[in-house]
DNA sequence: TCTGGGGTCCTAGGACCC
DNA sequence: TCTGGGGTCCTAGGACCC
C-alpha cells in the first residue's frame, strides 16, 4: 500500500503572528527581525515580499527595498512559541504522530491515507488547514506525496494559503525540472560544486552515476542525495528526540577587541543558555564557546567535564577558560555558549577542583556589579498594559513621549494614544496576552462585578 | 550598514584501549 | 628502520536547515 506523507508549514510564521496580535499590522510589509545595524530578518509578511523582501535578508536591506511603508519589529520568541505550541496541538488531534522541524512546519503521515486517492488525501489537508486557522487564527500550507522529499517540495509549490498533492505519476515530471538547490540537503556549497559540473536541475543529479555523486558530494551524503533525487525517499516519519545541544549566542554591535570584552561578554550570554538548560532540566558535560571573527569565519572551543552539571558558576566559567584572546585571533563579532553532553545524571562534589573553581568565580562575579533594577527603557514593539486602555504594544517612541497602540487578537484594528514616556499608567505587559481575549474577558469581567 | 540565532549531522585527526 | 586493526571518546571545523 502506498503511503501519503504530509508537509505543513506555516505561512510567513512570524510576520502572520504579529499582524493576527496586532490588528493594525493586517495587510502591511512586516519585517521581524534585529533592528540594529547587523540584523537580519527572521520574517517577512507577504506584502514585504512583494518589495523583494526576504527571511535572512540583512534588515537594511530589506528595509531600503520595502520603504517607508514598512512595519520593523523585534521579535517576539515567546509568542510565536506558544502560537507554535497551539497550531500543533491542533495538528497533532488529527495527525498524532508529527515530525516537527521548527516553530512552523512538520511532517506527518496519517495512517487514514494509506492508500487513498490524491482527490481524497486533498479532502483531508483542506480540512486540516481549516481546522488550524479555525483553531489558532493562522494560515497553514500543506504538500504532499510519497516521501518527505516531495512532501516539502509540494508545500513550498501550495504557499500562499494552498494545498498541493503530488500524485506519483507526476513525481517524475515535477523532480527533473527544479533546480538541485530545491533538494533538502543541497546548500550553496553543494549547489556551486554542481553547477561548476554543468548538473543544475534535479533530474540531471538523478541521472548520474552512484560513482559520480559519491565523488561530487561524498560519501555519505551522496548516495543519500542521489536516492532523493531518483524519487527513493521512504525514511519514516518519526517524532524528533530530545535536543543534544543548548546553546546561547549573541552578535555586537561593533566587534570586541580585548579578552576583557570577551570575558565579560561571556556571562550574560553563558547565563541564557544556562537559563534555558535549567528549563530543560538535564546538566551539561561539554561546554563549547564559538566565536565569529569579522570574516565571518569561527573558531570553537570545547572543554568536557569529568560529570555533567547543572552549575551556572561552573559552566560559565569552563566557557571563560575557553576563550581566545581577540589580539592573537582578531576582532570577534559574536560569542556562543553551547551546552552538550546533557543527561539528567548529577553527581556534585565529586571534584573539589572544580567546586573550588566554582567557588571562586562565585566570589568574583564577572558581572558589572549587577545594575540595581534600572528602568529598562521602552523599546519599539513592547508589549504594554494600560488600567483603562488594556493591552498594547509600543508603536513608537522618542522626544520624551511614547505612541501606544491598543489592541490583540481579539479587539481588531485598535486606537493609538500618547504618553509622556515616563507616564506610570503604562506598565510592562506579558506579551502572551496580545494572543488571546484579555482585553474583552477583563472589560467583561469588569463589567460584570 | 552586508550577512541572526537556534539547531542537526558529517568529517577528520589524535588519544587511548584492547 | 619497524610499527595491525577495531572501537570509542574528544576536539575542531564546516555544511545545512528554518
Amino acid at each position: 500500500m502506498e503511503r501519503w506523507v504530509l508537509h505543513l508549514d506555516m505561512d510567513a510564521f512570524f510576520a502572520s503572528v504579529e499582524q493576527l496580535t496586532r490588528p493594525t499590522l493586517r495587510g502591511r510589509p512586516v519585517l521581524v527581525g534585529g533592528l540594529g545595524g547587523r540584523g537580519v530578518v527572521a520574517g517577512a509578511s507577504y506584502e514585504a515580499r512583494v518589495f523583494g523582501a526576504r527571511s535572512a535578508m540583512p534588515m537594511h536591506q530589506a528595509r531600503r527595498l520595502v520603504g517607508a511603508p514598512a512595519v520593523v519589529l523585534p521579535p517576539r520568541g515567546a509568542v510565536y512559541g506558544v502560537a507554535s505550541g497551539r497550531v500543533f496541538d491542533t495538528v497533532r488531534s488529527v495527525v498524532p504522530v508529527l515530525e516537527q522541524l521548527s516553530f512552523d512546519e512538520a511532517f506527518g503521515e496519517p495512517a487514514e491515507l494509506v492508500g487513498a486517492a490524491a482527490s481524497e488525501v486533498e479532502r483531508f489537508c483542506e480540512a486540516l488547514r481549516a481546522k488550524v486557522l479555525d483553531q489558532t487564527g493562522l494560515i497553514a500550507s500543506v504538500g504532499a506525496g510519497s516521501g518527505k522529499q516531495v512532501a516539502k517540495i509540494a508545500s513550498g509549490l501550495a504557499k500562499p494559503d494552498g494545498i498541493r498533492v503530488v500524485d506519483r505519476s507526476a513525481e517524475r515530471l515535477l523532480l527533473d525540472g527544479l533546480p538541485v538547490r530545491r533538494l533538502w540537503g543541497i546548500g550553496p556549497v553543494a549547489e556551486e560544486r554542481l553547477n561548476r559540473l554543468g548538473i543544475e536541475t534535479i533530474g540531471a543529479l538523478a541521472a548520474l552515476s552512484d560513482g559520480e555523486v559519491a565523488d561530487i558530494l561524498g560519501g555519505t551524503v551522496g548516495p543519500a542525495l542521489h536516492r532523493l533525487a531518483r524519487g527513493i525517499d521512504d525514511r519514516p516519519v518519526a517524532e524528533r528526540a530530545e535536543a543534544k545541544q543548548i546553546s546561547a549566542e549573541s552578535t555586537f554591535a561593533e566587534d570586541l577587541r580585548t579578552l576583557e570584552q570577551l570575558r565579560d561578554a561571556t556571562v550574560p550570554i553563558g547565563e541564557h543558555a544556562h537559563r534555558r538548560l535549567t528549563k530543560d532540566g538535564r546538566g551539561a558535560r561539554t561546554v563549547t564557546v564559538k566565536l565569529k571573527k569579522s570574516d565571518m569565519s569561527t573558531l570553537t572551543r570545547s572543554a568536557t567535564l569529568p560529570y555533567a552539571t547543572t552549575d551556572a558558576a561552573t559552566l560559565i566559567s569552563t566557557a571563560r577558560r575557553l576563550l581566545l584572546d581577540p589580539v592573537e585571533v582578531g576582532p570577534i563579532r559574536l560569542v556562543g555558549v553551547g551546552f552538550s553532553g546533557l543527561s539528567l545524571v548529577q553527581q556534585e562534589s565529586l571534584f573539589p577542583d572544580l567546586d573550588q573553581v566554582r567557588d571562586e568565580v562565585a566570589e568574583h562575579p564577572a558581572t558589572p556589579a549587577t545594575v540595581a533594577a534600572a528602568p529598562t527603557p521602552w523599546r519599539i514593539g513592547d508589549d504594554v498594559s494600560h488600567r483603562r486602555y488594556g493591552h498594547g504594544w509600543l508603536q513608537g517612541a522618542g522626544h520624551g513621549v511614547m505612541t501606544v497602540r491598543f489592541e490583540t487578537r481579539a479587539s481588531g484594528s485598535g486606537v493609538a494614544r500618547t504618553f509622556a514616556e515616563d507616564d506610570d499608567e503604562i506598565t510592562r505587559a506579558d506579551p502572551i496576552d496580545s494572543l488571546d481575549w484579555q482585553p474583552y474577558l477583563t472589560s467583561l469581567q469588569q463589567g460584570a462585578e
